[in-house]
DNA sequence: AATTCGTGCATTTTT
DNA sequence: TGCACGAATT
């Protein structure tokens, strides 16, 4: 071993990464260093001789994949490293898509369809087919599609053997109609992208001999994440000599809904003979108590792969409890929690993270901490390139890149405004369909379209040359010049600058920000074309920009934390019908994922965990009673203590500025509720009699309580069937 | 064709 | 609650 870096490697760790013949699988519970094993495996291949243009690494985030390549960079320098195949499923066969796309009939600069201009696709198509399924909205369509293409159930074979019922006939319908229109586009949607080089490979075998030739080792990252298509797609790359390292952990398996298969890592042994496993069970993130406590819960899972991670850090604080009235008293208490951390611990900003189940949570979260004057920022949500203003100026660059972009090519019909409307666009589709057109000809026969009138005639003529100007003009200037040159010509800025509104002025920051991007992304990518730049657009999530150099609290969905770590976490709206959510429909295996999901939030943190749990919440615009999470009832009542008895009374001046009356009468309720359990509070039992409260374990339903009784002793009862009542 | 107003509906999670 | 879409109005 040559290396001086394996030093720092655990026996486990280390043989993982020193092994290099067939395939093997990484178990590697959370915080267990496997991002550690996979760079390390691959600068010390590299250091051995290996070719890095030989490497293929794939991962499920840019934000992964850029840390991995960050990594590598320091160990072997950039050179080397920047020959590696590395990045998401999704990134790599995009790239690989475009040089072979005349084999599939795509143009090399074809466009990609987000979730969002697949769904509007759908509506088109609906409209056009004059269509409706049991009254289902296109998102919902469209999710059954990206269902199907994720199973890899292609229109014909849906068609042909899957649709009975009238609404599934109609769905393959739709399903047909859409993905030719995606063709005709020249377009692809995210499934596309795993689905076409499983096309392209086993329609053109000597494509796929020469991937093969050059991708001799292949490492995946989050396996239990894969679905169908991408682990074909493995199994297409990897022969007998082709090395293989996959590496996952199936307890943090939570993209089911996505067509994520957690059989392909359950079943890997089977799919691959003479595979050997590693297991990395020693976690260096978390206290005892946080693993202990995460491990209590995951534990009601059944069929897991046996493993139990351990570590040498400290026992560590017990988990905390807030219960709260509201989402607004729930946000309220955090902030004040936060406030008790950085005063009294030295704690900052950045170590800390609140996360959420769903993004519509962050509101209530996002008002109190301005009020607090505590900065955040929030992962996700409404992301910067899936913005109105933004993408409006991407769909240009799209059409510019791609003529058959018809999705695109129809947003910016009319924007910015040249009195192009509905009306004459839907005359000009008609047109279109009837002489088997391309949206763009028609543009260019528009004088034949006699339905519309003669002055939007003259407007769509001016538009065409518009386009064209700049089409031509591609090959002359720089993305960078082209586009501030095309935003300048549409006068985009100067009408955001006169609306002059609040909405208005984030706008023309907005189309700012995004001729910087431009600019930045053509200094980090020297050579990059304009496809390269959508890729990376369509691609990009929003956890790629996180970055923890900032002193800010970071907000997030649960989804979106995975794979990183923050000293002080809260998880937030531990209820049911939240966290777990939609328990009424759920089947076993969906609550098992969303188990797995909190096992994931629980396992972000290195010190400290705070939950916290509304007993109502406005939600569909009306008020609703919350129960506690199951999840608070299954964690050890050993590590986990309620935190916030009393904190009301002191803080009800506070509270005021909050709260109308209205609420006011409820938290007066709730104190008297809250007093009654509090250490040394004299009770009654019906059987016991008479008795003092030493102490109290645990919450919710499992909530256990210790009462010195004057006749009986001292009894442990369940608060929930004790019937207690204050004296 | 654009603006304004009102109704109804929605909430997973994301490459 | 608040957003999106459709009808009504200018």
């Amino acid at each position: 071993m040559s290396m001086k870096s394996l030093k720092d490697l655990n026996q486990a760790q280390l043989e993982a990464t020193e092994y290099n013949e067939g395939p093997h699988l990484i178990v590697a519970g959370a915080g267990s260093g496997k991002t550690k094993v996979l760079t390390h495996k691959i600068a010390y291949l590299i250091e051995d001789g290996f070719n890095p243009e030989n490497i293929l690494s794939l991962t499920f985030t840019n934000k992964a994949a850029n840390e991995m390549k960050e990594r590598i960079t320091a160990m072997i320098g950039v050179t080397k490293a920047k020959k590696l195949w590395m990045g998401t499923f999704h990134s790599i066969l995009a790239r690989i898509l475009r040089t072979e796309a005349e084999s599939l009939n795509y143009k090399k600069n074809f466009s990609i369809y987000d979730r969002e201009d697949s769904v509007s696709l759908v509506g088109n198509v609906l409209t056009a087919l004059n269509i409706s399924i049991d009254d289902k909205s296109s998102s919902a369509i469209q999710h059954q599609i990206s269902s199907l293409k994720n199973k890899m159930i292609l229109p014909e074979e849906f068609a042909k053997f899957h649709a009975e019922t009238p609404s599934e006939k109609k769905l393959a319908q739709v399903y047909t109609e859409y993905n030719d229109r995606l063709f005709e586009n020249n377009s692809m949607d995210f499934d596309d992208l795993l689905l076409k080089p499983i096309q392209l490979f086993n329609n053109h075998q000597r494509i796929l001999a020469k991937y093969k030739k050059e991708f001799k080792y292949v490492l995946v990252d989050e396996f239990q994440d894969t679905n169908k298509a991408q682990y074909e797609i493995i199994k297409l790359f990897v022969t007998g000599r082709t090395k293989l390292c996959v590496v996952g952990d199936d307890a943090q398996s939570i993209y089911g809904w996505r067509g994520a298969e957690l059989e392909n890592m359950l079943n890997f042994e089977k799919d691959f003979p003479k595979v050997k496993v590693f297991r990395l069970e020693q976690n260096y993130r978390s206290t005892k108590r946080i693993l202990k406590a995460a491990g209590s819960v995951i534990k009601n899972n059944p069929g897991q792969i046996e493993k139990t991670l351990w570590t040498e850090n400290e026992d560590g604080e017990m988990l905390s409890v807030l219960r709260c009235t509201d989402e607004k008293d729930e946000a309220f208490q955090i902030s004040k929690q936060i406030k008790k951390e950085i005063t009294s611990k030295k704690i900052s900003l950045k170590d800390i993270t609140i996360l959420y189940r769903i993004n519509s949570q962050s509101r209530a979260l996002e008002e109190a901490l301005r009020r607090e004057k505590l900065p955040y920022k929030i992962i996700g949500g409404v992301e910067f390139y899936r913005r109105k203003e933004v993408k409006d100026i991407v769909a240009y660059l799209r059409v510019l890149a791609n003529q058959n972009d018809e999705e695109s090519l129809l947003r910016i019909m009319n924007f910015p405004q040249r009195g192009i409307g509905n009306t004459s666009i839907s005359k000009m589709i008609a047109f279109a369909r009837k002489f088997d057109l391309s949206f763009y000809s028609t543009m260019a026969r528009i004088f034949e379209v006699i339905e519309v009138k003669e002055r939007i005639q003259k407007n769509v003529k001016q538009f065409k040359i518009l386009l064209d100007k700049y089409i031509d003009l591609q090959s002359k200037l720089s993305l960078t010049e082209l586009t501030s040159a095309l935003i300048d010509d549409l006068g985009v800025l100067k009408m955001y600058k006169e609306e002059n509104t609040v909405e208005s002025r984030q706008r023309y920051d907005n189309v700012q920000e995004l001729i910087n991007s431009i600019a930045d992304f053509s200094k980090q990518n020297k050579g990059a074309t304009i496809d390269d730049f959508l890729s990376d657009v369509s691609l990009f999530s929003g956890i790629d920009s996180y970055e923890n150099d900032d002193n800010f609290i970071t907000l997030m969905t649960i989804h979106s934390s995975k794979g990183l770590e923050f000293p002080v976490v809260f998880i937030t709206g531990c209820e049911e019908d939240i966290f777990p959510l939609n328990k009424k429909f759920d089947s076993d295996s969906q609550v098992e994922e969303e188990r797995r999901l909190f096992y994931v939030a629980v396992t972000r943190a290195e010190r400290k965990v705070i939950l916290s749990y509304a007993r109502s919440r406005y939600r569909f615009g009306e008020v609703a009673y919350q129960d506690v999470s199951r999840f608070i009832g299954e964690i050890d009542p050993e590590t986990i203590k309620e935190l916030n008895n009393g904190v009301r009374k002191s803080s009800s001046r506070r509270r005021r500025a909050y709260y109308d009356e209205l609420y006011q009468e409820d938290f007066d309720e709730f104190d008297q509720e809250r007093r009654s359990l509090r250490v040394g509070s004299r009770v009654s039992h019906e059987k016991f009699g008479e008795g003092k409260i030493l102490a109290i374990n645990g919450v919710g339903d499992s909530q256990k309580i210790s009462i010195a009784f004057e006749e009986f002793g001292t009894k442990h009862l369940l608060t929930k069937f004790a019937k207690l009542t204050l004296i």
